[in-house]
RNA sequence: GCCGCGUUGGUCAAUCGGUUAAGACGCAUCCCUUUCACGGAUGAAUGAGGGGUUCGAUUCCCCUACGCGGUACCA
């Protein structure tokens, strides 16, 4: 690479953070880290009518979750602001009045309105190489009537001027040669009627300006990139143009077809990286982050969305992918979104990273089901015994509960019938020993334990399971000493008298 | 409709002309654990269809089918 690489991200912020999006940051902050380059953040508001307040705080927010801190964005402005399209409207003027006066590109005075009539009325309607001359623009009117027109205000875009029977070629990363009859594209609109560039114009203007190097981005983009191909020799020169790539979508699990947040609704799944608050109707969408996902394990699902190493490794930090992403290994084809996948990612994270790692968010989650943790050693001893159990951090809660209070129901059903006075007896004793027994540490009270119905000659295994029942009130847990150890002398023993005098 | 891009088990996927077509998730069975989970073992399950090219096609080419994306003064 002779150049230092710049990528960059350029959402529209109209709405929360969908999954794909966030795949197509990770695919170039990669690949820009992993070769010494910049990841920039721009962000593409060029169409006032869709403003949402929020929603660009919201795309910072999930960035930061992430750990995919862009190098610059309009947070942290470079050498190449602005980084709001809609701070750079008079930028882009210039460069469609000099596509105008080379002829590359015409005015056109159509009315949404007309064009709306001529598309339901025609037939497979474009605005190209066949029908523009039966148009009202710059093409078909005299050069004085145009004059006229733009001096009476009359409102106008600025079309690109599609050629005919040309081929537009050009090499994708992932795809290879790719071509286009120009033809068969449209005029497309560059400038808008209120002065604002649209998506085309603005992007190779500004990624020509920003001196990025690669355009990453999803494959819905692929049907316009001729436009952006054409621009670009027409403005810059094709030496200069980034490289392409263009993304893979992610699908729908059930059916085929882009993933959306309805899906996920429907499906019962997060579909956005955070919680996001649609401040036009208040609908809010749950994010991975609150579902209890970790960044890590989110990130390492969607770098494996698409791409994997060739190998059999499957679980990627980000220093990791850093290393190993390439571009050339990322797929063609779409692929449909795994929730359960996604759920074996976080449970694989949760036993990798050391539980302080993410203690805080178990700590607050208990703190919603009133259980308030003093001593956070003992909430990490707890933790430690229990995330094999969790995939999500949002198990935590339910996994262990038990150990700050005593159990809200107890499954007597699972005792009761082979309960006798014998087993009564057992734990009677049982607590009369454990009172002597000098270290309250689970090996030396599992022996304690063994020993006093080897005495008794009761089977372990008959017992094992009431004392479950009366610490935890349910068949499940980790061990069951383990358990006591945790809850310590007193509370134990509270326990298993509250117990037995459930069972008498 | 038109243009473009795709298509290996239920899902994610390896293979870059010769393999018993990996591996993972999920599922099933078993082992471990005197519980549940973790872990381990085993198993069921795959090249859309049709033509070529080739000694040999999952792999290269063509056609068909299917799917998706685009077809806005949205990005």
């Amino acid at each position: 690479m002779d150049k230092k690489p710049r990528l960059r991200f350029a959402p529209s912020p109209t709405g929360g953070l969908h999954i794909g999006g966030v795949r197509t940051v990770l695919y170039n902050y990669l690949f820009a880290k992993q070769h010494g380059g910049d990841f920039v953040l721009r962000i593409e508001d060029t169409d006032q009518g869709r403003f949402v307040a929020g929603a660009e705080e919201y795309i910072y927010e999930t960035l930061h979750w992430c750990g995919l801190e862009p190098d610059e964005s309009p947070l942290k402005p470079g050498l190449f602001g602005p980084y709001r399209q809609s701070e750079r409207k008079p930028l882009y003027r210039n460069y469609a009045d000099q596509l105008i006066d080379r002829g590359l590109a015409y005015y056109a005075f159509d009315t949404p309105e007309e064009l709306e009539h001529r598309r339901k009325t025609t037939p497979n309607f474009q605005y190209n190489v066949a029908t523009r001359a039966g148009l009202r623009n710059s093409l078909t009117l005299t050069d004085q009537e145009v004059k006229i027109l733009i001096e009476k205000g009359i409102p106008y875009t600025i079309r690109i001027r599609m050629p005919e029977n040309e081929e537009i070629r050009f090499t994708d990363m992932i795809r290879g040669e790719l071509v286009f009859q120009t033809s068969l594209v449209d005029d497309k609109v560059l400038l808008k009627a209120d002065g604002m560039p649209t998506y085309h114009l603005a992007v190779v203007v500004d990624d020509f300006l920003m001196e990025i190097t690669h355009v990453f981005r999803g494959e819905e983009w692929l049907s316009s990139a001729p436009v952006h191909i054409l621009l670009w020799k027409h403005l810059y020169g094709e030496d200069k143009m980034p490289r392409w790539a263009h993304l893979p979508l992610i699908l729908k699990p059930d059916g085929n077809g882009k993933l959306s947040k309805r899906d996920g609704d429907r499906l019962g799944f997060p579909v956005f990286a955070m919680d996001w608050t649609d401040p036009r109707n208040g609908e809010k969408t749950t994010g991975f982050k609150e579902r209890g996902f970790l960044p890590e394990a989110f990130i390492n699902f969607l770098a494996l969305q698409g791409w994997n190493d060739g190998t059999e490794q499957e679980v990627f930090s980000l220093e990791e992918l850093i290393l190993k992403f390439s571009i050339d290994r990322v797929h063609k084809g779409g692929a449909k979104f795994n929730y359960e996948k996604a759920k074996w990612f976080n449970s694989e994270w949760i036993k990798k990273l050391p539980v302080t790692h993410y203690l805080p968010q178990v700590k607050a989650s208990l703190e919603q089901q009133g259980i308030s943790v003093k001593k956070d050693d003992q909430l990490k001893t707890v933790m430690e015994l229990v995330r094999d159990r969790c995939s999500l951090l949002s198990d935590f809660a339910g996994q262990s509960a038990f150990f700050f209070r005593y159990p809200a129901t107890i499954d007597l059903a699972s005792v009761q019938p082979k309960w006798n006075e014998q087993k009564n007896l057992f734990f009677a004793e049982l607590i009369r020993t454990y009172e002597l027994i000098p270290r309250w540490e689970h090996e030396e009270l599992e022996r304690t334990f063994k020993e006093i119905a080897a005495v008794n000659e009761i089977k372990t295994g008959e017992l094992m399971l009431p004392l479950r029942i009366m610490l935890v009130g349910q068949k499940s847990g980790p061990g069951v000493f383990h358990i006591a150890e945790v809850l310590g002398r007193k509370e134990t023993f509270d326990r298993i008298r509250k117990g037995l005098q459930l069972l008498s």
